[in-house]
DNA sequence: TGGAAACCTTTAACCCACTTGAAGGTCAAG
DNA sequence: CTTGACCTTCAAGTGGGTTAAAGGTTTCCA
């Protein structure tokens, strides 16, 4: 990617590639230490240095975070070259898995919806003895004896 | 011996509250650190014990979590009293919070697939260059300047 | 009776994507 | 020369757990 967009070198301390850039100095650290920026050498008071070329892929990185990806799938993005037919296969490999997830959560979601909705209809609180405690409690017996055998999923 | 006896008042070890209840003895160790059970007396060999009202209640969590309540939500829920006006009051108010972060999500999802679909189908791998990280890199440029000001959301 | 297997205990670190805070170094302006 | 606005590092906290290590207890079977 800095291939394909190269910039001649600024000189921005971290302060104000954080405004430039939109992401938080701290975060821009974690970033550093999370290997999606490189490590580059400092100057004498020992104070990072940022060039356009990192603001860009600063902003890159915040584009696909906004699209919710994961860092490991920012990363892998980061590595690809344009104008390479293997690395756009990648591209929409990555994209196509990421809107798999986003589809099945989605539906994970709309099922909850529908639930929760109903278990909420069952009580204006009229009654003596509340239908959503109830029901919740009533649920708890119910419940498959089994753990579910899948870790609970992180909800992305 | 006489633990198994089939009329024994109720005196689980761990393990076997995990498999009644569907909740791993890690967590029940946890759910007991973060005071959604009371941490009871112990025996002579320090073993955590477990009646049929705690298995209950552990399996009433397991209904919440299901319902993909967070475990604050649940210590709220698991001290109202089904008899109680204003327990049930509690109770419908919470839900309705909990309705209201599943839709909010829900919108937000549905947005995303939308444009991610839409950046999927600008790229088929024919052309020379990838629109897919192409997009990528004109939306890096086209971000707002700011930082979102608010921390990027727990996703639910 | 003895030894292995199956249980239990605690503590600690790991996951993700950060944020916050403490304690201290550096630098420009007044 | 001091103030305060930057910068540095390291540590810990968030949520909801899981996994591993190292050791104590109990149970089963020959």
């Amino acid at each position: 990617m800095a291939d394909s967009y190269p910039y001649a070198t600024a000189g921005y301390k971290i302060g104000e590639a954080a405004t430039r850039s939109g992401v938080s100095a701290a975060n821009i650290r974690f970033y550093e230490k999370d290997q999606l920026l490189k490590t580059q050498a400092r100057g004498d008071n020992s104070y990072r240095m940022y060039s356009d070329g990192d603001i860009h892929r600063l902003r890159f990185i915040r584009a696909c975070r906004a699209l919710d990806m994961s860092l490991a799938e920012v990363r892998t993005l980061l590595r690809l070259d344009l104008n390479s037919k293997t690395d756009c296969a990648t591209a929409r490999g990555a994209l196509d898995e990421h809107l798999a997830h986003v589809r099945e959560r989605l539906n994970e979601l709309k099922a909850l919806e529908k639930d929760l909705k109903a278990l909420r209809g069952r009580c204006d609180g009229q009654d003596t003895t509340c239908h959503i405690i109830e029901a919740l409690h009533e649920r708890a017996n119910a419940m498959p004896k089994m753990a579910p055998t899948t870790t609970r999923k992180r909800h992305v």
